[in-house]
DNA sequence: TAGCGGTATATCAATCGCATAAACAAGTGG
DNA sequence: CCACTTGTTTATGCGATTGATATACCGCTA
């Protein structure tokens, strides 16, 4: 898997770590691969530090003051942590996963490893943010950020009220909306008794994105209540 | 953390293992903490399972057929993947990685970290949060969130009543609702003597959600009282 | 064993809610 | 000014849901 490309620029890291001679290596091996890299040396260091994707954290620090880094930067963020240690105790693993790390890497570790290790905790939180942006069901695809929706590739063109109807629907996939929200949503709070604007506009909405728009299977009925996204 | 609590139940491990030494170790011990665990001996057992929330994978396979299941599974999900190995290879560790594993365990490992590991991936994917919204009793599942109620992993079609009645016992699992309760929040004040509106419905519910209708385990009758949830 | 209060099930017709079509009004851009 | 898109209204057919009645059940007591 290449590890660099020029239209998609690589996160920044933060490195704890303090040992020259583990840094010394490391910094210009995750730059190789096309990591930027903030270093910290200490646990004030690091708690300035900000604008990281994810943190690689040594607990090699004194006084094992590493592992108060972890609920640390949990109370913040849930970016993905992965400690390094030279500790073979299975406790301590076991206490920094539960504390919210993500990875725990003994040493000594082989580089290959580290990198897969850090590509697998970026992979997963792409996924993430992927799946709080982007809404799928069979060849229908729905991009909250831009408002977007294609099928099967193609773009499809929404009216204003299909495109927030639908939108408020893949805001919560698989929740159901009754008609009042719905209607109080897309197209006010005096418009909630008019439950048959929705029926027009939904089946306007089933006749561009499903497939046999007479037996729907992404925007479905749920009877006497309201609709929801498969 | 707590691993295991009655009211909140665990999400599905599917644990694909032929070793009957490592399984007969595993299957309890992952049950004693709370998860439900569904085990697949060879890969064409493992291609046929659905429904489980992570993959515990043992490459321990004949002719490293178990690293053909990473793929297969990224094929259709983003479930973890956590493999499990005796071999001491760090690129056969990369190689995994990189095929879409979120974690390597090596043999031998033990218990609390292997117990950890899941908790990580868990955490990851955020099913643990959904916890607080769901009510489970044998194959039912009720998602108050969403709204949604499946049983056997799939979706139950409820009429209005019927899930207006649901959800109300589900508020409160456990909890008996006289009939008076039942029938003033989903009928209507004016409705609190028409008890047999409540049977009616209560064995429509039963029928589509019990395993035998005639011999209720979920939906109880508390005689001259009411009804509550298991 | 029959009777009783409370509960569960079956059947069926009336009703309700939904989908669709068609027609019309309003707005927009060329 | 016209063609086109979008929003609203009305009407109709269909299927699911509901509630009424009748009947069966179950545990208990005499």
């Amino acid at each position: 898997m290449s590890q660099a490309n020029a239209s998609t620029p690589q996160p920044t890291l933060l490195l704890v770590e303090d040992a020259a001679g583990v840094y010394q290596f490391l910094l210009p091996a995750l730059s190789a691969h096309g990591y930027r890299v903030q270093h910290a040396q200490d646990l004030a260091q690091a708690q300035q530090a900000h604008g990281f994707a994810m943190v690689i954290l040594d607990l090699g620090l004194p006084d094992g003051q590493g592992e108060q880094f972890i609920p640390h930067v949990r109370g913040y963020s849930d970016v993905p942590i992965l400690v390094l240690s030279a500790r073979q105790d299975e406790l301590d693993k076991v206490h920094c996963l539960n504390l919210g790390a993500d990875d725990y890497l003994m040493k000594p570790f082989g580089l290959p490893e580290l990198l897969a290790r850090i590509q697998v905790a970026l992979r997963r939180t792409a996924i993430m943010q992927m799946r709080d942006h982007v809404y799928q069901h069979a060849s229908l695809l729905i991009n909250r950020a831009t408002g977007i929706v294609t099928k099967k590739g193609e773009p499809l063109h929404l009216s204003p009220i299909e495109h927030a109807l639908l939108m408020l629907l893949a805001s919560k996939p698989g929740t159901i909306f009754t008609h009042a929200q719905l209607l109080a949503q897309v197209w006010g709070p005096d418009y909630i008794d008019d439950t048959h604007y929705l029926r027009i506009h939904i089946g306007r909405l089933r006749a561009k994105l499903e497939d046999e728009p007479a037996n729907p299977q992404t925007l479905l009925t749920e009877l006497g209540i309201g609709y929801r996204l498969a």
